[in-house]
DNA sequence: AATGGCCCCAACCGCCGTTTC
DNA sequence: AGAAACGGCGGTTGGGGCCAT
């Protein structure tokens, strides 16, 4: 890339003025064509710097919020299927990035390696483990509640409940998913430059979130791998 | 109150495959 | 056909917040 050009971009944190601006410019010429973006958009940044920026935290479509259970639990048996295909993944779990669920493996997937290796070390020396196991369990619970509360989140379904279970990977609302402050700014301007397009978007979520279906999709995904697959993918379409 | 260590996560980097011209 | 631009991906880094001392 030209030296001069690199030189004038601006890196690190963004703020949250060229959130908006970056918002508006990708309400009216669409999620594609990143470089022409920046460049037009007046933005002093990279078009790949706006793309990640859009794709991982101003998409609104994205959830915020601590993972479900039965979002942990697919992480895990996916990672186990396809190992570190973090994109794969991330499109089994609707409005979660890539990026989201490679830094909680990194972050969870130690803590439950260290706890195992507990359990074995207990087991050795004559105990079962399963009460490890079940403090690491709570110890998970609490971790996940105070981050909500922390989030300022109007909401947070516990993750037992059964409406949250029989949900599924369905919607943003199913989850307890919430509305931090920034994320209503977020919404607003959308809302501002195309309000008929967000409530299109909003009632085809709706739609597509086929709560209908009503399925626990925890308790038979390992059975039925290939269904799951499938209605996943119909959550995309 | 200061500080050092740890955790979390947004952002960046570099590579590679795909698309466009 | 080939070069350049673009987009996607996985790995890594850095900074802010929290907590124990």
């Amino acid at each position: 890339m030209d030296f001069k050009k690199e030189e004038t971009l601006r890196r690190g944190p963004w703020l949250e003025e060229e959130d908006e601006r970056l918002v508006k410019f990708i309400t009216l010429l669409g999620e594609r064509r990143w470089d022409s973006l920046a460049i037009v958009s007046g933005l002093k940044r990279s078009g790949k710097s706006c793309r990640l920026r859009w794709m991982n935290y101003l998409n609104p479509s994205l959830k915020r919020g601590p993972m479900s259970q039965e979002e942990e639990r697919i992480i895990f048996q996916l990672h186990a299927l396809w190992g570190n295909k973090w994109s794969k993944i991330a499109r089994r779990l609707p409005g979660r990035t890539d990026n989201e669920i490679k830094n909680f493996w990194r972050t969870h997937s130690r803590k439950k390696e260290e706890a195992q290796n507990y359990v074995k070390l207990f087991e050795f020396r004559g105990k079962t483990g399963e009460e490890l196991l079940h403090k690491y369990k709570e110890t998970e619970i609490t971790r996940t509640r105070t981050t909500s509360q922390e989030h300022g989140f109007d909401e947070v379904v516990s993750m037992e409940s059964a409406k949250e279970t029989n949900c599924g990977i369905c919607g943003r609302q199913s989850y307890g998913v919430m509305n931090s402050p920034y994320e209503n700014r977020i919404s607003d301007w959308i809302s501002e430059i195309s309000p008929d397009q967000s409530e299109a978007n909003l009632s085809e979520d709706h739609s597509s979130s086929s709560s209908e279906n009503n399925i626990n999709i925890g308790t038979w995904w390992f059975q039925e791998t290939r269904d799951f697959e499938e209605f996943s993918c119909s959550l995309w379409s």
